[in-house]
DNA sequence: ATATCAATTGAAAGCCTTTTCATAATATGT
DNA sequence: ACATATTATGAAAAGGCTTTCAATTGATAT
């Protein structure tokens, strides 16, 4: 059998398509009798409404789309963990757009706009101000409300979910100072990445304060290629800390020193970013501040839900707070 | 501005809208020149056609489900990445949905049903036979073509892309013996996943064949609690190899033997299954049986494009190769 | 030039809902 | 019982596209 549609609840109810229809959207307004009667029809037939003709109809497709650039990332899809939970509370759906570095920012934008979402997530810890700017212009064009999760930017025009990274970064080098290490590195990435340049900014502050002579390293995110900048890091460099910008690139760090017959925490204090497994599988186990990805992607998510409902929102721009988790490697 | 339709281009290109449709869709059967015409007032107008209406109108969405339990496991996200590189070549769009364990099965089915979309990829290597039937009818009734990726079942007529779990645990079971470990362990989880099944029967085979004992411990993913399990372990029990059914608890059971004073893989061997980032992240790093996640992701959308245009499958049971990296913790 | 056939185009129906507006049924107040 | 207000329902349009079918145009062969 054909899958069942509004009309044929309506003539098997003896209704009009207009009673079902509000049996399902605005029950209230239809009368108690009637609508158990559809009710009741409504599930013998096993109907269920068509979301495309219902969203070419009400023009609104209760989905949201969300943009990613690298969806294997652990935090990318921690993220979309809480985005998911806090969807199906509100009975959104999500469709997923994988943008590649080679995209045409404003082309993709633009496709996901003809996809007819409500709403758009964007994630993008690598995002210039400059492309926030092209992606924000043509949704606010569109009239398409959108939230940036993980994103650092100034504007404060733009609904934004993150971290205050450089606080982050600062506290972090803090406390490898009150500890009274001297040669403090950060171990970041070679590409620029937003957020990192806001961790690099608050290690810069901590180490400007304390008079101590900031030291970045940049190295790649892959592990195998950071293992031999960190072979020869030993050779010839003073170091007695160390703070990798990600847990995997702090742990690849910490492997390499142990094999240089360096002792963590005594002779090295390394800590890492954003407490995934990777800190607590470590041997010893990474210190590391905490970034609540899951939470960035459900409060980012319920903050659009606020804008594609024309709800008062107090504050677009939200800072969620961070912590630092103690472990063995520093102390 | 409001956003083009297929009516004002029509009108600017002083064609109907049948000939600016099929422009979008059949190109050849426009005359080049009326072509060019639309397609310059298109461009123009940057009109972009409504998929929903499109959609409802086809009744075909070009949009894939993708059904996910937990999409923070990192097997998760890498097969998504597959999925989507997939699904960017042939112009899919995903759809995510997210199922808890609570949840009814037939009912979250039918609501991704209601949503339309022209196929299904279910991922989940923790369906029992009985659920996979139930998913496989709903659908079957509803003439959506799918495919289960990284799921056991026996069914051949299921079409189903993952890898031969029972093989690989033998395989690797194998490997050490045939560096004469004689009390190997195998680490599995509490929880009875069909994969681990797998798993688990394979390492039982060979054990059996070398005439050794099985003993398989089964303990938590998490590594907190792992870890208390671990500590146990060395108190009583004799073991000169393991094999952790996921890199992570092969890991964190690598970090107990070695804080207990064992060497590795000197005195015990341990390897893992996944070949994730964890495994080079390790100290020694481990020896992983790798499965091909990104692929087993990609195959199975492949698979399912070519089910959605009715296509011709020589084989609905794919099974893709793995293989063992052999790295520092057995030799 | 004429008949035949293929290529090109347009009109209109259909996809399945929501929503507006008008009408019918019911309740309320006198 | 009657006018009025309220509630409940139905008819029909609208949403933006695809697709069928018929009509028109152009090409080819005689």
């Amino acid at each position: 059998m054909p899958q069942a549609t509004i009309y044929s609840v309506a003539i098997a109810a003896g209704v009009s398509l207009a009673t079902v229809s509000r049996v399902l959207n605005n029950p209230e307004k239809v009368k108690e009798d009637t609508r158990e009667r559809v009710l009741k029809v409504i599930k013998e037939l096993g109907y269920r409404p068509n979301v495309i003709a219902r969203g070419l109809a009400s023009r609104k497709t209760t989905t949201v789309g969300v943009v990613i650039s690298d969806i294997t990332r652990a935090s990318v899809s921690e993220m979309l963990g809480g985005i998911s939970d806090i969807a199906l509370n509100y009975q959104y759906s999500i469709k997923i757009f994988a943008i590649h570095e080679d995209m045409d920012v404003i082309d993709s934008v633009q496709k996901i706009v003809s996809e007819q979402v409500d709403g758009i997530l964007y994630l993008n810890d690598e995002l210039s101000d400059k492309r926030v700017s092209d992606v924000k212009r043509i949704l606010d064009q569109n009239n398409i409300p959108y939230v940036f999760a993980n994103v650092v930017t100034e504007d404060d025009e733009t609904p934004v979910v993150s971290i205050d990274y450089e606080k982050a970064g600062y506290e972090l080098t803090k406390e490898l100072i009150s500890d009274n290490r001297k040669n403090i590195y950060l171990l970041s990435t070679a590409r620029r990445y937003s957020v990192n340049e806001k961790k690099e900014a608050g290690y810069i502050k901590a180490m400007e304060e304390a008079s101590l002579e900031s030291k970045i390293f940049r190295t790649s995110g892959d592990t195998s290629v950071n293992r031999q900048h960190f072979s020869s890091f030993f050779a010839d460099k003073k170091v007695d800390a160390a703070i990798g910008v990600r847990d995997s690139i702090a742990v690849s760090f910490m492997n390499v020193a142990v094999q240089n017959g360096r002792e963590v925490p005594k002779d090295i204090a390394i800590a890492g970013f954003q407490n995934t497994k990777y800190a607590t599988l470590s041997r010893p186990m990474l210190t590391s501040l905490d970034i609540p990805v899951y939470d960035i992607g459900a409060v980012s998510m319920r903050l659009l839900t606020k804008l594609m409902n024309d709800q008062e929102v107090e504050n677009i721009r939200i800072s969620l707070p961070h912590f630092i988790v103690k472990r063995e490697s520093t102390k």
